[in-house]
DNA sequence: CTCATTGCAAATGATTTGCAAGAAA
DNA sequence: TTTCTTGCAAATCATTTGCAATGAG
């Protein structure tokens, strides 16, 4: 979209990157806003939100748009499946998981230009799943 | 949830699931309370919200909780998969798309107790896609 | 009578945007 | 310089909620 556009390199940009980078955890725009305020106190949370859109325009990040929750991003650029826990909200990678049987479908379905789809699973990840058990 | 409290046939209730049933279009809560107050002009947006969450949680209604849009009501109750298009936001049903290959997976993954998944194919409707062509 | 439900308005929460000042190139 | 970016605050958008009045059973 904005290929033709200069991008500079601003403080901001390169510390929200870094962080990102060094979590596994997929945080939010506030979560991950939190975290880089730590180091640039003066940073806006508008700010986070315009990187973390630039970031992902030009595919060095991904945005989780989550079914009916907040979006998260995930700084692994490869396409790889995700779980939702429905207890505490946290996000997982499914790496083993191959997304392969949907790519197989045909590129046009019921006059649909097909490009794509979102898959997300959802379930109690192990650490709600103990503390349920102990009720 | 709530199967032990007595729900009350009102007036509004029984229009917004009727107007709905009439709908192939999976409207969003604001349009179909636009279409509702044709026959219920008092009718508050509000009513429309908590009847069609209660109508879901009764599984009579579904719920399409779309990445990153707006929320869809279907008064079919049967699982099926959708498409979305990615320019005019409209969505579509795909009833010859068979959702099994997922439901083959194994319940628990990575730990997680799997509980179930969600699957939106996106790209662009017959109707855009014969618009853009004619740029 | 009771209490689920409604209409209304205000509140919430996530995300976006307008604008003047600041900083890359 | 030029113009992309930022910080700040206000705006937006979907959805939820508090509350007094209403109505279904």
């Amino acid at each position: 979209m904005k290929d033709h556009v200069a991008h500079r390199n601003t403080k901001q940009r390169t510390i929200i990157l870094e962080e990102l980078t060094k979590l596994t955890s997929h945080p939010t725009a506030t979560e991950l806003y939190n975290i880089v305020r730590k180091r640039l106190p003066k940073i806006s949370l508008g700010t986070v939100y315009r990187n973390l859109e630039l970031l992902t325009e030009n595919g060095i990040i991904q945005k989780l748009e989550l079914a009916g929750n907040e979006s998260r991003f995930d700084a692994m650029a490869v396409r790889h499946n995700h779980v939702r826990c429905v207890e505490c909200g946290r996000v997982d990678d499914l790496m083993d998981i191959p997304d392969d049987p949907l790519i197989e479908r045909p590129a046009i379905i019921d006059g649909y230009r097909i490009e794509g789809y979102n898959l997300e699973f959802y379930g109690v990840c192990p650490h709600c799943y103990k503390k349920s058990k102990g009720k």
